[in-house]
DNA sequence: GTAGGGTTAG
């Protein structure tokens, strides 16, 4: 900060010589406006030629016009130069642009400040930082819209140091922000402090009500995950309008509360608001992050409405890739015909998170046959894929030769990947070896991922190693705590393992009990480790036994190196058994003949065993099949899973077969009566099936998403999964 | 009259 202000102090200095040496200047003659008496007879027959061509937008002519003025020392007035820099803009004609700038300097003319901030407005529309500012520099006055111009212009290229710094210089200056401002500068905030500080300002000037600024700061809020504060700057708000509505959809879907995101949707929808693209480009990343296929396609009939929307279509195409379903993937990402580096990257990563690594490393070379150029983010795509598929020599060369062919230099996220692909492949001393190099510093997401390779290849000490480091960049992480406790614990080390114990008790951190859910037929059904609430946990017991049974004839041993110490005998080996999510699984075995799309979710890392559970229960259940994985993906080796971490989903065969356009009620938790009171009917129900069903004019209402999940409380003590 | 808010890939 207070190298900011250092500099802000330069700044003054060097505004305020440039103003005194401005009024210091020698009196230069009053040049002639369209008002004033023309020299010649010509005068105002050029004046009114060149101000027609300016508003026929002629701009040859009008450029040739103002070429004989500028001989004859004649010029017009403002808003005639502004409707023809508005011209130079609509055609991107830069040098015409600054033609007109070279021509009002010209003869000692002193253009008003309203021109200087047309002229400043179009350096900036042309990405001419410098050139605006020159113009900005050389003001003899400045008023809050050249100030404005200025902060919006640096925020808007990210360069938010900037931005704040000519804030403070206005204020300074005695120019008041007004709405304009605050909405510019409020998206230079980089740190809540500075947010704060701003809020305060927009009440004290009474300017909290400005739809423009109370979208910013729900916007701004939401980015610093403050999502409190952003929505009660929502709540707050008597009218509302489209952009404060998106922004706080957008807020709560990029913080990862996607039921909130669609809750709010829906009540948008009932205040009366048609969605537009960034409206639905968030929805979709709620759908994304829930992994809600059936709503995403929905969303889809939608989007056909702006089909050309690039942003729309490259959220869609993550959609349907993180929902496993890489033929609808394929099939948009055919029809996009200007695909950017974001549809070749999400396509790419989407391909490689879905085991299809091969595809993944042809479609990149593809991509660069196209002339698209790749980014930061394709190369992580990349490199996922070596990692996923094992391509050790692919992924060491994309990684070595990134910087020298693509000018990339390599970033945490592309450690990490072939960090990954190393430890997998149980090359864990070229991985350490990695780590080491790291010009930034390993964070703790680093080393968890050497962590994991430890984990799978049974490196104790290296792993009691990582730990260590992981604790002290994370002293909160309670996996590790009891990771690094089991580890101990199998080693027979009971005295570190108390040591354990109390640094966690000390710290008071506790691990939050391993839960699994799953969703059948619209309704969640959650299963915790221990827990016997769930009203058929015996048949589902019953049938888990005789599964694992099953597949302990296939060759199934269960994986007891990292269970859970602090539970004994019976309890131990119970929680082998009835896992959350094992018993969530045969749930979903149970009840997926019904013929809905079964999700399982994890609010925890789990180890390898129930995976490989799951995989051999996929075997010889063929309906259930593996489809996705976000977060990490599945280690193969020798045809076994090795270890997983993240989400799983598994899917019946079940299609939606209904596409209706995304009414509000569709994504609405109506109960039945509140169903018919909309106008929806009561049906039969289909042959073989139990359920209600609700139809509206023909069309099938299709429940698509329940949040009412209660997680049942659970006596204290560590779980791990 | 010139300046302002929300949308995609890790």
């Amino acid at each position: 900060m207070k190298e900011a202000m250092k500099t802000v102090s330069a700044k003054l200095k060097h505004v305020r010589t440039s103003l005194s040496s401005l009024s210091s200047r020698p009196y230069s003659p009053t040049p002639l406006a369209s008002h004033a008496k023309p020299r010649n007879p010509s005068s105002s027959t050029l004046l009114n030629e060149f101000a027609s061509f300016c508003y026929q937008r002629d701009l040859p002519r009008a450029m040739k016009a103002m070429a004989a003025m500028e001989r004859h020392g004649i010029y017009a007035d403002s808003i005639t130069y502004s409707e023809l820099i508005k011209c130079c803009l609509a055609r991107n004609a830069v040098e015409q642009g600054r033609l007109v700038h070279k021509h009002v300097s010209s003869n000692g003319y002193q253009p008003k400040t309203f021109l200087l901030n047309i002229l400043i407005s179009m350096y900036v529309k042309f990405k001419l930082l410098q050139e605006a500012q020159a113009v900005f520099d050389q003001m003899p006055e400045r008023n809050v819209v050249s100030w404005t111009t200025m902060i919006s212009a640096y925020a808007n290229v990210g360069l938010s140091d900037k931005a704040l710094e000519f804030f403070v210089l206005m204020l300074r200056e005695g120019v008041l922000p007004n709405m304009f401002t605050f909405s510019s500068i409020l998206r230079a905030c980089n740190g809540i402090s500075n947010l704060r500080q701003l809020h305060c300002g927009i009440i004290k000037v009474g300017l909290e009500s400005d739809v423009f600024v109370r979208s910013a700061l729900i916007d701004v809020y939401s980015k610093l995950d403050e999502l409190r504060d952003a929505i009660c700057v929502f709540n707050e708000m008597e009218t509302k309008d489209l952009v404060v509505w998106n922004s706080i959809i957008g807020g709560l879907a990029q913080n990862s509360d996607g039921d909130e995101a669609l809750n709010q949707f829906k009540r948008m929808k009932r205040a009366g608001f048609t969605a537009d693209q960034a409206t639905l480009t968030s929805v979709l990343r709620a759908c994304t992050g829930l992994a809600l296929l059936e709503v995403g396609r929905q969303v889809h009939v939608h989007v056909l409405k702006f089909d050309v929307d690039l942003i729309l279509n490259n959220a869609l195409l993550d959609m349907y890739c993180k929902s496993g379903s890489l033929e609808d993937a394929k099939t948009l990402f055919e029809k996009i015909v200007h695909k950017d580096v974001i549809s070749w990257s999400t396509m790419i990563a989407g391909l490689a998170q879905n085991g299809f690594s091969q595809e993944a490393l042809k479609l990149f070379d593809l991509m660069k046959a196209s002339g698209t150029k790749p980014n930061y983010i394709t190369i992580i795509g990349v490199l996922f894929a070596c990692s996923h598929a094992g391509l050790v020599d692919d992924g060491m060369f994309y990684f070595r030769s990134m910087k020298r062919l693509y000018g990339i230099d390599p970033g945490r996220e592309h450690y990490g990947c072939v960090i990954d692909l190393l430890g997998r492949a149980g090359k864990l001393d070229e991985a350490m070896n990695l780590v080491q190099e790291m010009e930034c510093e390993p964070d703790a997401v680093t080393w968890r991922t050497l962590l994991g390779a430890c984990r799978v290849h049974r490196n104790v000490d290296l792993a009691i190693y990582v730990a260590k480091k992981i604790l002290k960049l994370d002293p909160e992480d309670a996996g590790t705590y009891v990771l690094l406790s089991n580890i101990y614990a199998n080693s027979q080390r009971w005295e570190d393992v108390t040591e354990i114990r109390r640094q966690m008790r000390e710290r008071g951190i506790t691990k939050e009990p391993g839960c699994s859910w799953i969703e059948v037929n619209k309704q969640i059904h959650a299963f915790i480790l221990g827990d016997t609430a769930h009203p058929k946990i015996n048949i589902i017991n019953r049938r888990l036994n005789q599964l694992i049974h099953k597949l302990m004839g296939i060759g199934y041993v269960p994986d007891t190196n990292f269970v859970l110490q602090d539970l004994e005998g019976e309890q131990r080996d119970d929680s082998l058994w009835y896992h959350s999510e094992k018993l969530a699984i045969v749930f979903g075995l149970m009840s997926s003949s019904s013929g809905s799309a079964i999700r399982i979710r994890k609010n925890l890392r789990i180890c390898g065993d129930c995976h490989t559970f799951a995989k051999l229960v996929a075997k010889i259940e063929c309906r259930l099949i593996v489809i996705r994985d976000p977060v990490r993906y599945h280690h193969f080796q020798n045809g076994q899973v090795m270890s997983y971490d993240g989400e799983f989903e598994f899917h019946s065969n079940y299609k939606c077969r209904y596409k209706f356009p995304l009414e509000e009620d569709s994504l609405s938790n109506y109960k039945i009566q509140d169903m018919l009171n909309l106008g929806y009917q009561m049906v039969q129900p289909r042959e073989g099936s139990k359920e209600l069903s609700l139809e509206h004019e023909g069309v099938p209402f299709w429940y698509p998403y329940n949040s009412s999940l209660e997680t049942p409380s659970l006596p204290d003590g560590i779980y791990d999964v």
